[in-house]
DNA sequence: CGATTCGATCGAATCGATTCGACTAAGCTA
DNA sequence: TAGCTTAGTCGAATCGATTCGATCGAATCG
């Protein structure tokens, strides 16, 4: 069926009478060519049926792929629920779009060979992504791949997009306080790449690898040290009705839950009206990112996600022009919302 | 700062005692290597910090890049915004992952230069493209590319995978029939690559290019000629509310209105909840897709969305593999929900 | 008119690996 | 021991373009 020898440009070439390396100028149009012989090129071309230059020769010889890759631990699936995701996605793909590259989707399993490594991409935004990629992360930086990562720990060569996860989470925990709450639970995002969901303790805690979700853990400790901790496998909102179960059937049912995004939230909103508790009447909830949910009036923290997105795609066109960005910090905006209030 | 010097295999070869060709064997593992030549050049390969085969020229030599291209007509940020083409990328990347192969984003707009003719894939699904898209198709096909369209036009030499879209749509129409109903508007996807918004007039309706919006609405046509149609600029619940309201805000406002997704279906409830009017008491409204939006029971078709995209990603992998897989139809399963009632 | 650009084109090297066919030495059988 | 297979290795061709430096004729300048 199909016919196994496809033209090349030196077929082409050919056909016109002219090298190749003319050829090459007709079609790349970086370099003087006269317009008489361009169109003999052009024509030729089209007599053989010739489609273009192959990109892979293409970016073999130029160094170039115009491919710039997206490394998410999670399945696909899971990633593309989480909306803050999509926003960074966004803003990322705005910025790298001006110079005509495209976003090359790479899930990084435990399960599976190292896919990031023998992508031909010409520089990698690592989206969130635990220490376990540390490893695909050293051959890229031997490769002289540049790197940028949004929400991931600080790694030595790789510029950061950072949230100050930390005290925008200790704010929250400060409003909580300030209206006499004192037993608060938290639901968190997962804290290992195992996504193991249930009651965190010390032990899970000193091994966790989530860097966000210890962060913004970290910022509530600072007020609440005692707080009662639930690791959600992602943010969902199904999950976030699981860690609302968890927390309020117990015996001592905290009178404020922190959650560590806003789909969460919007399930612990659920559970407790499945519970017949009022929000914030009863129990008040605190969210994360600044997303609408339910239509839900959430208390929360709204993080730039498109503008974190395009701060990534910056950082990525620098580094690709050779200079060398500084690493990007965000501020969190609290949101006043009407899901807390004062302890009865 | 950077070294320009990279390490290539021939330097590790060297390095090693031994020819390239040895070397590469050692590394890709397709052919005889003694355990000690093998672990020879690995030592040297760390000794010069070599990061493993280039990718770029891996897949010149290979003529395999282990990239599948799929083609997204809309802006990213929409696209993900559907929960359709979501579940669709996700049955996609889970079948095609199997291979280790990864995705490519590729946003066909109008304005840019077509980045599909310039990426290095070994295969594109095209996702609910337009005819716009012919150009690039033409190009994929004279390069040997494999392609598979997921709700798209019938092409030449393009395996589809498709839905009932007609007559899941024309049932839906046939149950506000037969309880009734004789004035319906139709709120409809774009229908054509601008995403205009408004009334659809004759003209604009023989002008249209979005392929699924004008066989959902044939659909409807069969059984109600005279619908009133209004089309949307994207499938988003903020698009149903306007649609809605054009609709309802007219002179003889329709007693159902049936929208060409959930989503706008969603849009549509809540403009009526706005207006006072109870669904379905006083509005029937009937969505498509089968997605679940802010927790209404609507009536609606589902249609296998994950299902389609593992279609298609087997239908990939067998053009891979030089066969030729025949289209494959999907059928839409109605739902029987709570928002359509005898008209008053 | 001779010197000098400048525009257009060509040849050849290069990007960095993979792979095919050939070759060697060792192991095995008859 | 001759003949044959096989594991292990190597050389060279190849994938398909891009690009650097050289060349050559024509146009420009003093």
């Amino acid at each position: 069926m199909t016919n196994e020898a496809r033209p090349t440009l030196a077929a082409v070439a050919a056909r016109a009478g002219v090298s190749s390396s003319t050829a090459s100028l007709a079609f790349s149009g970086s370099g003087p060519v006269s317009a008489e012989t361009k169109k003999r090129v052009l024509d030729a071309a089209a007599a053989l049926d010739y489609a273009g230059p192959d990109p892979r020769a293409r970016s073999l010889r130029r160094g170039r792929s115009g491919i710039i890759g997206v490394v998410i631990e999670d399945r696909l699936r899971d990633a593309f629920r989480d909306p803050i995701i999509i926003a960074m996605l966004d803003g990322l793909a705005d910025e790298v779009g001006a110079i005509g590259a495209s976003l090359l989707l790479i899930t990084e399993r435990a399960d599976t060979a190292s896919e990031v490594e023998s992508a031909p991409v010409d520089a990698v935004v690592l989206f969130g992504c635990s220490t376990r990629v540390t490893v695909s992360v050293d051959v890229l930086r031997r490769r002289g791949i540049p790197i940028v990562a949004i929400e991931a720990e600080h790694l030595d060569g790789v510029v950061a997009i950072d949230l100050d996860n930390r005290s925008s989470s200790r704010l929250l925990a400060s409003k909580l306080a300030a209206l006499g709450h004192r037993r608060v639970g938290v639901v968190t995002l997962p804290l290992e790449a195992s996504h193991r969901r249930g009651f965190v303790t010390a032990e899970h805690e000193s091994a966790a690898t989530g860097y966000v979700a210890m962060e913004r853990l970290a910022g509530v400790r600072e007020l609440f040290p005692d707080a009662v901790v639930w690791a959600s496998a992602g943010s969902f909102v199904d999950e976030g009705v699981l860690g609302a179960a968890a927390l309020l059937d117990s015996e001592q049912p905290p009178t404020a839950i922190i959650a560590q995004s806003d789909l969460l939230a919007a399930g612990i909103v659920r559970a407790a009206a499945d519970r017949g508790l009022h929000v914030p009447a009863d129990l008040s909830v605190i969210g994360f990112d600044g997303v609408e949910v339910d239509g839900i009036d959430l208390t929360t923290i709204r993080q730039p996600a498109v503008d974190r997105g395009r701060a990534a795609g910056r950082a990525v066109l620098e580094l690709l022009n050779g200079g060398s960005p500084a690493d990007t910090a965000f501020r969190g905006e609290f949101v006043e919302g009407a899901t807390i209030a004062a302890v009865r």
